[in-house]
Formats: structure tokens, C-alpha cells, sequence
RNA sequence: GGUCGGAUGGCCGAGUGGCUAGGCAGAGCUCUGCAAAAGCUCCUACAGCGGUUCGAAUCCGCUUCCGACCUCCA
């Protein structure tokens, strides 16, 4: 291909060509949800990111091993409830099993991304059951001299590390600096007093015995510790090497910094050939997430039950809100933007059809077709930048609008071309779908008939029944459009 | 405090030295029995101040403002 897909890459902090390790075989790996509460709009931007690159690497000829883990194991609390286990927390509050939380959540998580239109990934491993190859992680650290264990908890040994390796070169932090301690403003989290330096992180935790989830570990019962599972399950399942890590910028540090430190410890070579990093969704110019309070829930989404929503958005407009963003710039949730999107979609989708129904009018094009679809691959290899190819893809509408109307040509073999382009990129690559695609034969064969009735009406000039028949269906949420054709309808 | 990033038209959001991003909103027109849809046209912005350059939204410097990470987070 002329031009090969580049991706940026966070640790040359620029764009590389994507070479995988061994092609056609490609392995991604990509952060997945700690499942202790509902998937909000935040977790959608990463997930349908990825979901794109991994469509988008199929079409272009690799079979991808995507692994999105789900974490079941909770993470250390920062608050007053620090050294809890945030499921474990959940689950006494809510006088239900652990599991159970889990459960509820990775099922409204799926549910969530089945509506997204996110394919499932190819492996999705639970930490929960992958505790013993944290545990053979663990003790390989140890041995290797890079971890040590303190009163049932294992920690990172930053310091040990730092001595040959450069612990800091994903995140850009310079190791001194955190072994100084963050400035004035770091809070002191629980067992802080057993690291013999501020910068070491845990790597399997004490359990207390108010805590629920734990698992016996040569140290006593504990609880993995908050970076571990990746390296060990991407291990497991990709290998000590393989091509994509993908996730949130807010994982970059500490937890891809740390997965780095444990792999090279414990391996003793670099995990990841491409860092990839989607930035956040902003609310009012601020970060929407868990901490802050600030998220809607994906179902809040869809249902527009929240207080900072003026209307339902339905998960088509959503991903393509998300997709007219580049991954790697922030993107500002709004109502009025939304709504543009909406309108937009529809526009788009709707033109997108009008192509598929075209037919050749001419020997020629008044356009150039190659170029056109040339642009589309320009825009996803550049970094996946789907804001570009949707607005090669509005052009493409433009035309086929114009060619219906009868104010451009196309020939055959263009036209069959651009419609085959423009199918894939639509439905395939951006993985958007017609959320109003809905009645089937029976409906279709209902309104053809009420369409020939006010087709009658209107050649016999009796208006007040062909504007009784749209009026009621407008009424009804079915918008008819009278073409040069004759009418056509869609679901509104 | 440290590190990094950002500031684009009413709103969202691309773009990195000259050439229209795109969408939504708004205005006009065409089409139409009237609408709707669609098309066409218009609205042409780049935080501020300096500098480099024939030419800067784009490069450099300074200023102001905002954000992210440094603590679980997509």
C-alpha cells in the first residue's frame, strides 16, 4: 500500500509505521473496565477507538488477537477506606457476594458495547482467574531481585530497577523525582511505611480480614496489587513481546509505566513494540471520570435520564460523536454538539443510502472516484483520523446527492467502486449502523401502498387527502420526501 | 510544586508555512400544489504581544487562561 497505516506511538512520542512482529498476526492488547460500577461515556471513547483499529487492521489483511481484560479484582481505595478492596467495598454496602457485583457489571458492560456496535474481543480474561500467573509473576520478580516482600505484601522495587532500566521513559518521569515524592500535595496512602521508597508500588496486597476478595499466595491471603494482571494475562495471551497496547492517557502513569517495570523485570525485555493512547472526554472543559463524579452513564445516555441532558442520545450518535473526534485530542461532551451529531448522522446515513441506490447515469464521472476513495485510506492511515474520513465520506454524500438530482455524472464501474468504498468505510471500518432500520417486507409493502394512494390523490389534485396521509404519517414518526422518482420515506 | 498537553468561527471539531476541512446552527435561493428532503450560495475563525519569513492559524520567544498525570480512573 503507498501509504501504510502510522500510528503514534506514546513512547517515541510520534507517528511510527506500523510494522507488526509477525505479520499477518497482530496482538493488541487494551486496558479493560474494572467492573464495579455502570460503563459511562468515558469508557466508550477507548473502546470504540480500539474497535475501530482492530476492523480497520482486518480490512487491511492481519488477524488480529485483540485481549481487552476485564478487572474483577478491585483496586486499592484512596479514601477513608484506603487498603479496601474497591469490590469488596461494593459488595458489603450492597449485602451481595463479590462475584456478584462483578457479574452484574461485566454483563451491563457487554450490553453496553453490543449497542455501541464494538465487536467482542478475541480473549477477554477475568484477573480473577488468572491469579496464578500474577502469583508466577510475583515471585519471578523477586528472584529476579526487582521485588521484595513486607508483612504479606509484595511491592516493586522502583530503586533496584531504576539501576539498569528506565523506569519512566513511557510516562516522561524522571525516577528521582518520584522517589523524592510528588510535591507537597501526595497523599499518604496505606502502607506507605512498608515501601522502603515512595515510588515502589504494590504488586500483591495483605489482605485484612474485613477483606473479602482474597486468594492464598506464598506471603499469606491477599489480593493482586493494581498493575499486575495486564502484564501477566498479556503475557499469557500475546506473548513477552507483541505489537499494540492500547488504553486510556489516564492509565499512562502509573499503571503502563508500572506493566513496563514488571514485564522487562520479570521477562527481561520491553513488552510493547506501539503505546497507544486515546485522551479523555471533557465535561465542561474538566475530565469526566469515576473521581470526580462528573460522568453519565452510557445508559443515562440512551435513555437521557440525567440531569445534564436535555434529550435520549441513541449509541449510534454517540460512537460517531466520539468518532468525529481524533482519539487523540480531548473531546468536549455538550448537548448542542450531540444534537449536531444527530442531525448529522442522519444526513450521513441517509446520503450514504441514496449512494447505495444510485444508478450509472453517464460514461464518465464529473468527479474523480479514485481519489476520492484514496482519501479514505489517507485519513485511517494517518493515525486513524476519523474526522477526516468522515468528512471525505459527507463529500462523498455531497456527490451522491447531486448525481440523484441529476447535477453530476458517474459511470458504472466508478459508481460501483464508490459504493463499495463507501460501504466499508460506513459500515465495516467506523462500525456505525441504521438504528431506523426497522419493519421489514410488511412495513415496506404498507407504505408502498399508501404511497401509490397519495400518489392517486395528488394526479387528481385532492391535496387534502395526499397531506392527510403525510400528515398522519409524520404523525406516526415515518417522513415521506417527494423526489423527482416519486416518494420515498424514512423512519424518523 | 514537578512533568506533559491545549487555546480555532454561535456550538463540536480537522488542519502545521501560501491552496474551501467537515458537521450542526443561522441567512438567501432552486426544486415542490404546499411541505419535507436534497442541492447551490453566504456566514471565512485561528487567545494576546513580539520575532523569523516574500508569506504564519501553522515556526520561535514571552504573556494570559485552561486541562491531564503525579492517587483508583477509559
Amino acid at each position: 500500500m503507498d501509504h501504510p497505516l502510522h500510528l503514534y506511538n506514546t513512547l517515541s512520542r510520534k507517528k511510527e509505521t506500523f510494522v507488526p512482529i509477525a505479520a499477518p498476526h497482530v496482538g493488541l492488547y487494551v486496558c479493560g473496565p474494572t467492573v464495579y460500577g455502570d460503563p459511562h461515556l468515558g469508557h466508550a471513547r477507548p473502546y470504540i477507538t480500539f474497535d475501530v483499529l482492530v476492523r480497520y487492521l482486518e480490512h487491511l489483511g492481519y488477524k488480529v488477537r485483540y485481549v481487552r481484560n476485564i478487572t474483577d479484582v478491585g483496586h486499592l481505595e484512596n479514601d477513608a477506606d484506603a487498603g479496601d478492596d474497591k469490590i469488596a467495598k461494593k459488595a458489603r454496602l450492597e449485602q451481595i457476594e463479590p462475584m456478584e457485583v462483578v457479574q452484574r457489571y461485566t454483563v451491563s458492560f457487554h450490553e453496553a458495547m453490543e449497542l455501541l456496535n464494538n465487536r467482542p474481543p478475541s480473549i477477554e480474561p477475568r484477573a480473577s482467574g488468572h491469579i496464578i500467573e500474577q502469583l508466577a509473576m510475583i515471585e519471578q520478580l523477586i528472584a529476579n531481585g526487582f521485588a521484595y516482600a513486607v508483612n504479606g505484601s509484595v511491592y516493586f522495587d522502583v530503586t533496584a530497577y531504576a539501576k539498569d532500566h528506565d523506569y519512566g521513559k513511557l510516562s516522561g518521569r524522571v525516577v528521582e523525582d518520584l522517589i523524592a515524592g510528588a510535591g507537597n500535595e501526595r497523599r499518604s496512602l496505606e502502607g506507605q511505611d512498608e515501601k522502603r521508597n515512595p515510588a515502589d508500588f504494590a504488586l500483591w496486597k495483605n489482605a485484612q480480614p474485613e477483606h473479602i476478595m482474597r486468594w492464598p499466595s506464598p506471603w499469606g491471603d491477599g489480593f493482586p496489587g493494581w498493575h499486575i494482571e495486564c502484564s501477566a494475562m498479556s503475557k499469557k495471551y500475546l506473548g513477552e513481546t507483541f505489537d499494540i497496547h492500547g488504553g486510556g492517557m489516564d492509565l499512562l502513569f502509573p499503571h503502563h509505566e508500572s506493566e513496563i517495570a514488571q514485564s522487562q523485570g520479570s521477562c527481561g525485555h520491553h513488552p510493547v513494540n506501539y503505546w497507544v493512547h486515546n485522551n479523555m472526554i471533557t465535561i465542561n472543559g474538566q475530565k469526566m471520570g469515576k473521581s470526580l463524579g462528573n460522568f453519565i452513564t452510557l445508559s443515562e445516555m440512551f435513555s437521557g435520564n440525567h440531569p445534564k441532558l436535555t434529550q435520549a442520545f441513541s449509541p449510534m450518535t454517540v460512537r460517531f460523536f466520539i468518532l468525529q473526534a481524533q482519539y487523540r485530542s480531548t473531546l468536549d461532551f455538550g448537548n448542542e454538539a450531540l444534537q449536531g451529531v444527530e442531525k448529522g448522522l442522519k444526513r450521513f446515513l441517509e446520503g450514504i443510502k441514496t449512494l447505495e441506490k444510485l444508478k450509472a447515469n453517464a460514461d464518465s464521472s464529473s468527479f474523480e472516484v479514485d481519489g476520492l476513495i484514496a482519501s479514505y485510506y489517507e485519513a485511517l492511515n494517518d493515525d486513524l483520523n476519523t474526522p477526516i474520513l468522515i468528512a471525505q465520506l459527507y463529500e462523498t454524500v455531497r456527490l451522491a446527492n447531486l448525481i440523484a438530482a441529476g447535477q453530476a455524472d458517474i459511470d458504472a464501474a466508478s459508481l460501483e467502486k464508490l459504493q463499495k468504498a463507501a460501504s466499508l468505510m460506513v459500515y465495516d471500518i467506523l462500525g456505525l449502523r441504521d438504528e431506523q432500520a426497522a419493519g421489514g417486507n410488511q412495513l415496506d409493502g404498507v407504505m408502498a401502498l399508501l404511497l401509490e394512494l397519495r400518489q392517486k390523490a395528488k394526479t387528481n389534485k385532492d391535496f387534502a387527502t395526499s397531506d392527510l396521509i403525510r400528515d398522519q404519517l409524520t404523525a406516526l414518526g415515518i417522513q415521506v420526501k417527494d423526489g423527482k422518482e416519486g416518494a420515498s420515506w424514512t423512519v424518523l
